[in-house]
DNA sequence: CCGCATCCCTGAGGATACTG
DNA sequence: CAGTATCCTCAGGGATGCGG
């Protein structure tokens, strides 16, 4: 991927790569789909659960994000017949693909984090 | 990661998997620093190159962008003093640990679309 | 060539209340 | 419990023009 032409024009394997990045920006596309998505990586929620979980979402976008999760066959959603209701949500076994790239997220993260405290300190010496 | 306390509850490396998770949207966060980081992985570039590359993307969000990048130590601008001015920006060291998941993302989106194609194909027979 | 300033506007997302 | 309906805000982002 590392490659330009000679001159000076991006190769074509390297427009595919970028085609694929906007193909997979565009599914976790928005501010919550990664987390509802790591947050179901940790196995089955249900609704309110997944509203606490992922601090700072309202019932109007998660349910939103969570029809279109489904819709693009990232999710299934159970409703348990009981009274009230129950409703559980769960990866499909297609997303489980996501969770390197959650991982790869959190592990980058944390680093992250751990680097901008060092950089402070150094700073603030 | 998959585990839930006995309780129900989320665990504490839990929580802080979804913060480190925040944390890397929040650097990542907008339509356009994602593609910004992986155009410039492939070497470094000139602004009007990256506006070429990165479609769709006007002027003013692309400098607005590749300030916060700059600000966040991800990229650095250099200005070679010809005539007109030629600046070039690149991805630092530090970027360069953002390489994985960029990657990541281009073979998940690679696979994605091959899916994607499939299900329409067998939909259609 | 680079990229700021300005104006404008859409739609993602927030808050709240209500229903099966 | 699991959502839907409604209204509203605001900032992300588009278009254009100018200045170094």
């Amino acid at each position: 991927m590392g490659d330009k032409l000679k001159n000076g024009k991006i190769s074509d394997d390297c427009k595919r790569h970028f085609k694929a990045i906007n193909d997979t920006l565009y599914i976790l596309n928005g501010k919550w789909r990664v987390m509802i998505i790591a947050c179901l990586a940790s196995g089955k929620k249900r609704y309110l659960e997944l509203q606490h979980i992922v601090e700072g979402i309202g019932p109007k976008m998660l349910s939103k994000e969570l029809n279109k999760l489904e819709l693009n066959g990232l999710i299934t959603r159970t409703t348990l017949e009981t009274r009230p209701v129950t409703v559980e949500y769960e990866l499909t076994e297609y997303a489980l693909s996501l969770k390197s790239l959650t991982d790869e997220m959190g592990a980058w993260g944390k680093q992250h984090r751990e680097k901008v405290i060092k950089d402070l300190h150094s700073a603030g010496i």
